[in-house]
DNA sequence: GTAGGATTGGATAGTCAAGTCCAGTCTGGG
DNA sequence: CCCAGACTGGACTTGACTATCCAATCCTAC
């Protein structure tokens, strides 16, 4: 309830620009292993190598931090898929998207999940201000798909009916899901097994060539 | 770094018993909204009505109480599912399943997601004695999917060489998927589409009757 | 019914995180 | 060069949470 009102995004000096960069580079990379709750302000502060009163001076509080990272990583995210999605002119390059998003999981044995994902399994249901950012952030990812896709019908790839608003939704479910699963079980088998599934069904779709 | 051994897990006499499952409910309830770093114990103390020396008297820790809410949680799924799970023997009673899967999450709204998923989100990063049981149960879970689907391929309404393995892998990836979005976005639209896009893709590979 | 373990209540120690304060240092425009 | 405002350091307050302790009460087997 304090009615600090937040500090603005852009600090006015160079220096004071890479600090608040570098309290976010470690607030995200913290967040991300250890989620929100586990992410104490004192951690952040060692990490990003600042003192407590730094934090305070660029962020009105732990929750203005927060909100800082789920810009942070939705940025980060969406800027790695938009090239990949931007290209989608074959199922063969829909195939090479998906050796990305599993090599990616499979680099880290799964840990982590979904860095998106993952701050909105923890913050979602309690958080409205973190639900509305993050479910912005899910469709315009599911809508970079979707453009994608949808490429892939004007370019005669795929057949004029094919659903690509539905399709496009699968697969980000597909990429969510296979990311829970591989965070317990350490393997990429359902993030495989589900992005493989519907790809083959979208291949089905494919315009027989002759 | 306690040495005191965890308590067994049912105690001796009934009102001990009804005790403990009442604590472990309230956890499991307030865990499933509000994570478990966002669950104190005088917080399950209240709702359970008790008071904090019953928790350590029934629990060696919050580990420990997390551990048997996982337990519970688990069992609870599991037992939900099975039955339905059992019965597949037409893609007609794979839409079912599908139907109750979306209209659970449909009532709530997507809110809370899965709380096994949302468990495992938390607690697999950081805790293997959390993951490992995340695991098994997600692969319990998957193995009746599995189960489920070889039936339909013994009763002749799949193709013999369908891999019911991978299918079953893609369709809780596709649950877990369009749970976490359905918490984001306060909408089935992704789990919809990633169940519908792989029933879809199981029905074209259906034996062709006549 | 009664002994002894099982169960319960509530106070409390110890720890740690969130957020504040203020004095001191740097930076850049004039 | 110089000053106003931006930035930084670190001690400190406040409050919450985990876990413990021990005395009191309740069961149940005998």
């Amino acid at each position: 309830m304090s009615t600090r009102a937040a500090p603005p995004e852009a600090p006015s000096t160079r220096k004071g620009r890479a600090t608040r960069e570098r309290i976010v580079g470690a607030a995200a990379d913290l967040m991300y292993r250890h989620g929100v709750a586990g992410t104490s302000t004192p951690a952040v502060r060692d990490a990003a190598g600042v003192s407590s009163s730094q934090i305070y001076h660029y962020f009105a509080d732990k929750d203005d931090l927060t909100r800082a990272v789920i810009a942070f990583q939705s940025e980060t995210i969406l800027s790695n898929q938009a090239p990949l999605l931007a290209t989608l002119d074959s199922v063969e390059a829909l195939r090479s998207w998906r050796d990305v998003v599993v090599d990616a999981a499979r680099r880290q044995n799964g840990a982590g999940g979904c860095p998106l994902g993952s701050l909105s399994s923890e913050l979602s249901d309690d958080h409205r201000w973190a639900r509305d950012a993050l479910a912005a952030s899910f469709t315009a990812w599911s809508e970079a798909i979707r453009a994608g896709l949808a490429a892939m019908v004007d370019n005669g790839t795929l057949r004029p009916e094919t659903d690509a608003t539905m399709l496009s939704r699968a697969l980000l479910a597909a990429v969510q899901g296979g990311l829970v699963l591989a965070q317990a079980q350490h393997t990429t088998d359902a993030l495989e097994a589900g992005l493989d599934a519907l790809i083959a069904h979208i291949h089905d779709h494919a315009v027989v060539p002759g």
